[in-house]
DNA sequence: AAAATTAAGTTGCAAATGAAACCAAGTCAA
DNA sequence: TTGACTTGGTTTCATTTGCAACTTAATTTT
């Protein structure tokens, strides 16, 4: 952490270590579903959220999983092109999809889910569950104050919009 | 945290929860070299490892920013061809290049470092010096974890490679 | 001494992503 | 009833990024 003499050192920059941080733990992920379905994280992502909740619209999958809905549009056309996903018109509102996985799409999941786990535990391996919930509760408390300060300067900015940078 | 029964919910699976923490963190960040004077992540951290090390080899600022060679790369092309960073040949190995920043460069890392060092704050306001160095050491301790995993699956893997998935 | 290998860095190409504009459908005010 | 506005989602275009191949230079092996 940089010191009351604010002296700038990119090695010590918070930002910075997050985005390490952040690297190595989604590398350890991504590259299971990528390798074995080539699935690309918000594609991943978006079957996870219909894994659980179906039927489900684009804006709803959006707002559980905190990605774009350009992006969210993009792994709901692909997962359909692959036949993991379908889609129906929504009858009381025809703007908007219902979406559910496909059988096909609920055995990659069911596939995957273990293996995900399992990195998951090799992530936090060592740790105690006190140390797990203290790092979560930290973690939340740094994002809230960045929510924060992104509301404050950008009051138009959406929460649900991704920014990958630091 | 997903317990013993291990049912997966996204919202509970610490990956996503990593990646949330650090979309936020991160705009807090970029929004400001971004906007200040249109620098990408890359040239903002080449400039940052510049601004305490010079002059530097592109494969030193890759070893010290945990960024790839061909973002280096590219980000010292365009501070080059933007004024801030000037390049000479090694003359004991034509190969590497001797980076150092401009004066220009080091003009806008003084207007920026005290910009990033506030915003840094503002993220961890509310933590207590006790809860950032708790925060900062189970950071380190699941980065450690990661680069393990990856390093038995991958053994040809880089771990200065950069990924951003989750 | 020459060939092979390694190193430092760059470039090409395809895919992914971000920002903005767009379209169809639904709601609301006049 | 109609026009204006909002909503849900898609598409376009430009930029960024990842992967692999390439180039030049240095070192190592034969």
């Amino acid at each position: 952490m940089n010191g009351p003499a604010r002296i700038f050192r990119l090695e010590r920059f918070f930002p910075y270590l997050v985005r390490r941080y952040y690297r190595a733990t989604s590398g350890t992920v991504s590259r299971i579903y990528k390798s074995r379905f080539g699935l690309s994280v918000h594609e991943w992502r978006t079957m996870a959220v219909l894994n659980d909740y179906e039927p489900l619209s684009a804006k709803e999958i959006v707002a559980r999983s905190s990605m774009d809905k350009v992006n969210v549009s993009r792994a709901i056309a692909s997962l359909k092109r692959d036949g993991r996903l379908e889609r129906h018109v929504d009858p009381t509102d025809r703007r908007r999809a219902l979406l559910r996985l496909t059988g096909q799409g609920k055995r990659v999941m069911r596939e995957l889910v273990p293996l995900v786990l399992a990195a998951e535990q090799r992530l936090l391996h060592g740790l105690s569950e006190a140390e797990i919930a203290q790092l979560e509760s930290l973690m939340r408390r740094v994002e809230q104050n960045a929510e924060r300060v992104l509301a404050d300067e950008a009051p138009a900015a959406s929460d649900t919009h991704e920014e990958a940078r630091a």
